[in-house]
DNA sequence: GATGAATGAGAATTCATTCAT
DNA sequence: GATGAATGAATTCTCATTCAT
């Protein structure tokens, strides 16, 4: 995805390049810029600067900021599925799968945070048309997620016990743990992907197996429970 | 936080009022926009509209863009916090304080979506000084899960199986996943801040006590137990 | 003239005072910051804030920004002629008169700086209306430098000798010089008034005495008469 | 310097043209207009529309006012320091060379009065930045006065009579005068060049060679002096 | 007499975007 | 294929000026 610090981002720069390779480096530049600046305030002049270009070729190349910025997410948003899905064996159990695709994920963000943040934080923060490019992203995501307890939940012979919206709700709050973790793991020194997927799993599989057996907690019992506990 | 649709914020516009009054309506207005497209996009054009006033006034009041901006970060992250915090008893066992700190959080979230838009999105993609900001509450309420989280395993006598930075990162695990349902709770119609706490609770509590009680989830046994589970 | 330094002017502040007192206040205030900042760069709110009083107060006695820099113009214009005037007595020889009119003006541009900066520096680089009340300033001492000079030369009998514009030409020469030595008078430590007025009286007035006998420098005489000297 | 009329600065308008003709059309709008207006009321549209160019373009090439008004009386204090040191000849007498230079003097300013406004009247009452720049051009002119004060004195066998600071007041009051007669001259129809030189130095030089000799005129002196002249 | 509240108009500056070469 | 030259359209911010009380 480039370098990830203020150096070029292209190799022989003022060089007549094949198309695609210039392209990668212009989205090089971008994702770089958008993710330290946001999007506004990432000016067409700097991404061109960085990429060792000038402005004109970008335009010509991709269009138009909006278009330069879709091009981005889509990228990165191509490759970090690509890398979730590359960690998964298809054949495995579902908790085995999760932690091989959090594990991968965690890896991913971390190897890429501009890449990452375009995604995370700029895309979503700037109006429908790119937040919905994340969203169909995270929607492909949750989905696999979905299946994965639906999956579980079908071995455990468990199916009445987890509505639709409830499973979605389940994902929606692993996604958004995964991401909350992903951004501690990367701003803490020596947190590795592991051991973020590991806080993770511990933190996710007991209640879903719990869930998926029908095991609930419930506010009236709240005060029983822990009193129990303390007990 | 004034109108959550496009009409103005102000009650009486035109109209004199007094300055206290008149930099309500503004930080409302400015809230309102800052959420929807974001610091750079929204203008102070915009935001002095939609405020019923004109753009000198607002700079006369609250001196620029920046300094607005930070004080609504300011204001929407001490409503929010001292929404949570009246939620709670400080007596109650744990799980419900968690539970009544979530349900207050939802409910908070889902009536001031322009607010929490502010705070969760906004404010931490646009550089430092504002990013600061929103991380000091972060962590005001992460320490407060931290300690809840602390006290439970203390409840339970399970000191020597939970690691300060695990524990750490569970909370910040939490956080995130509240932040994402929160999200997804305002994206979602009919769900209520009551199911949503409740599908956290579910989901997060139960993974909690397995782990106070010591058991953990380890990739190396994930094919024996889930297939166990399978059998 | 008021305070030279950056103290409110004004003695009584908030206090109930006759017009014409509070007047000469925003007008002091006025002078200090036209002089530091420049016309443009002055704005209504400073001058009001060092004056301590009102904005609209300012507008009710001075009506607007060009009337009030107007009136200051005038004042400190009639208050310098007032001093050189009154450091003259008619009835003394005209090197006298000359001697003490440049000892009053050297005092008095020292002792008010901000009031000559605002007639020397401000008043004339801001467009007509304001450069013709300095120029007729200017003229009535030229004037009167005018009348010096034709009336030494008439005590010399040498009334062939120097043509009125010539005299002008002179007279203009006199004030310049005046002018650049306040200036210099002021910025550099040590030099008093009378230092200055002897310094352009030692320069002025052997060449005026020489001139109102016939006697002219000339360029073609220059080689011979500096090798005269310096043979 | 271009036009000296209101008439746009640029030979071929709208065209394309290279930089360094650009900047140059930039740079005389930007004096004419700073000249005749100030430098806070010249505003950039005025000088980008008298430039026959888009604002943005005076941007791109001159980034902001002050660098541009810095730009400016750089340029104009090059030229006028050019003029003059090409109108003398250095192996001259001094009364020579000081005659010439004051020829050159007044033939720049008379051929560029707004390049001679901005140096003189608007550089100066702006602020330090801008002032310092024509201090150092003006120390230089001063020291070269200085200079040939020295040099005259020298061959005149009078060291002694002059102390350097008198030296520095009476090149200012030379310069002071010279500036003080270049307006004149300016302003005065049918004044040439070498009539403002002329007058100056009848003015100037006999009081500089009776100061050599140690003439001085004293206050005490004066009613005798004056009464023997009446006699 | 005196002021807090309010604004229309304009200033500097930046940016995405397009030609002509 | 690649770029120097150029701009229309905002955007942030300031200021002189006026009411209503």
């Amino acid at each position: 995805m480039g370098a990830s610090d203020g150096t070029p981002v292209a190799a022989g720069r003022g060089k007549r390049m094949p198309r695609a390779v210039r392209e990668q480096q212009m989205m090089d530049a971008a994702v770089q810029t958008f993710a330290r600046l946001g999007y506004r305030a990432a000016s067409m002049d700097q991404i061109a600067e960085l990429a060792g270009v000038s402005k004109p070729l970008v335009y010509l190349y991709l269009n138009s900021k909006d278009e330069l910025f879709t091009a981005c997410i889509r990228r990165e948003a191509s490759a970090l599925v690509a890398a979730v899905q590359a960690g998964i064996e298809p054949g495995l159990p579902a908790d085995r799968q999760l932690w091989d695709g959090l594990t991968a994920f965690f890896r991913h963000t971390a190897e890429n945070p501009d890449g990452w943040s375009v995604l995370h934080s700029q895309a979503r923060t700037h109006g429908e048309p790119f937040a919905a490019e994340v969203a169909a992203m995270r929607a492909e995501i949750t989905a696999f997620v979905n299946h994965l307890i639906g999956d579980a939940a079908r071995e455990a012979r468990c199916d009445p016990h987890l509505a639709d919206r409830e499973v979605a709700g389940l994902a929606q709050a692993l996604v958004g743990a995964a991401e909350s973790l992903a951004a501690w793991a990367n701003d803490t020194p020596g947190v590795s992907a592991k051991e973020a997927a590991a806080t993770l799993m511990n933190f996710a599989w007991a209640g879903l197996e719990n869930l998926m057996k029908g095991d609930r907690w419930s506010p009236s019992a709240a005060a029983t429970s822990s009193a129990g506990k303390s007990r």
